[in-house]
DNA sequence: AATTACAAAGTGGTCTGACCACTAATAATT
DNA sequence: AATTATTAGTGGTCAGACCACTTTGTAATT
């Protein structure tokens, strides 16, 4: 090894090391790494430098570590992408307008995408959220969560999720009566799959809300 | 402070003081940061968790060290991500599938946005675009991004121009004259404020350039 | 024999101090 | 004045030492 004369980033190597030992071992979801001595030790490393390149896949979500237990693969689907874009990237463009109109984005195309879709077999689906918003006062993020799930966009949830946290939460509210029988309006399109009305319902009732709103 | 009993991640806190010290002390692209030793005195922290800390930000490209003259703020374009998550997460097609639905998504929305609008004052845009279209050879993700900005959601357009990284950008080339035709038909129905058909063209035209993908 | 209590080993979390390699500013020499 | 040598400062790495915690195995108790 001549890193001597070589600005080469050791822990970037060791990162990749890393990763040939996961799938070497067949390191699977939840499972365990070996521990950093023993890591330090097999890579003829400092453990310090093990350490710098595990924290930094632990920052991007890629492992979990438990003290006293060990370092863990975890589901990279659980990955930080988004958190670590909303801190370090989007942090400029964080005004409230802007969180609002993509949060809306997202809400239309789901909706947008449902009605299009035509997959009859979550027809019944609509009948269960309808009942529920008249009987148990459905909050209104739960229903457009479900609405996002079922479009299929899971990309797109999270990143909903990370605006709702930005955007300080005025859907936590219970829904007034004009609400409720627009979104059963709502539903009813989405139900029918007739895209425009439904958009169209969907834009109504954000004027509705934003009216209370600022 | 009392961290003994406590199992928080330090050196995720020491990320957070990073940034704040960043934007405290007004650290602009290619500033110098604090130097290590500094940095640790200065947090109340040994110098190893410093380093832990700086070096996650350095495998996402968020900041640059150079042995022997210091840390220093990179351009948070040139942030990392991309490489990362291609190489320990969007292997699964599931997650490219998602980064393809939710740039779908934002494109979607922004073509209604615009269409609803009704702004006449951008209309004149759309002859040029048109114009552009037949005679230079527009790029197809020139024209979607300018789509983007028109529609005013400025968040959206940095999350869009994210995941088209992410993407592997197939828009990258020149259109073909059955697109050409398709995309002047969208312009012309954008134009007109026609929600209905302008996404209807943008869903075929999903599916012709997905048909040579893949 | 079964249960409980305790000790030991293993693990991540952190700190300290020590080198090394390198850069840039300073001092010394020519 | 120009060149060279010294020095201080910086990141890179390592080794060893604790700490807090979890698991495990063993010994004591019942």
């Amino acid at each position: 090894m001549e890193q001597t004369n070589n600005p080469k980033k050791m822990f970037l190597e060791i990162v990749k090391q890393l990763r040939q030992i996961i799938t070497d071992e067949n390191v699977t979801v939840g499972g365990k790494l070996p521990s950093e001595r023993e890591l330090a030790e097999r890579l003829q490393v400092g453990r310090s430098t093990v350490r710098e390149a595990l924290r930094s896949l632990e920052l991007l979500g890629l492992i979990e570590t438990r003290r006293g237990e060990g370092t863990f693969l975890s589901d990279y689907r659980k990955h930080r992408l988004v958190e670590l874009l909303s801190t370090f990237i989007l942090q400029e463009s964080k005004s409230k307008e802007d969180v609002h109109i993509t949060r809306a984005a997202l809400e239309r195309d789901a909706i947008y995408t449902i009605c299009m879709s035509k997959r009859l077999y979550t027809l019944h689906i609509w009948d269960a959220f309808k009942e529920k918003l008249i009987v148990e006062d459905m909050l209104r993020e739960d229903i457009i969560r479900e609405i996002i799930i079922i479009s299929n966009n899971r990309l797109g949830l999270k990143i909903w999720f990370l605006l709702k946290q930005f955007a300080g939460e005025p859907y936590k509210e219970n829904m007034k009566l004009e609400e409720k029988s627009l979104w059963i309006q709502l539903l009813i399109a989405m139900q029918n799959g007739e895209e425009q009305q439904a958009l169209s319902l969907y834009n109504e009732w954000l004027l509705l809300i934003n009216r209370g709103d600022v």
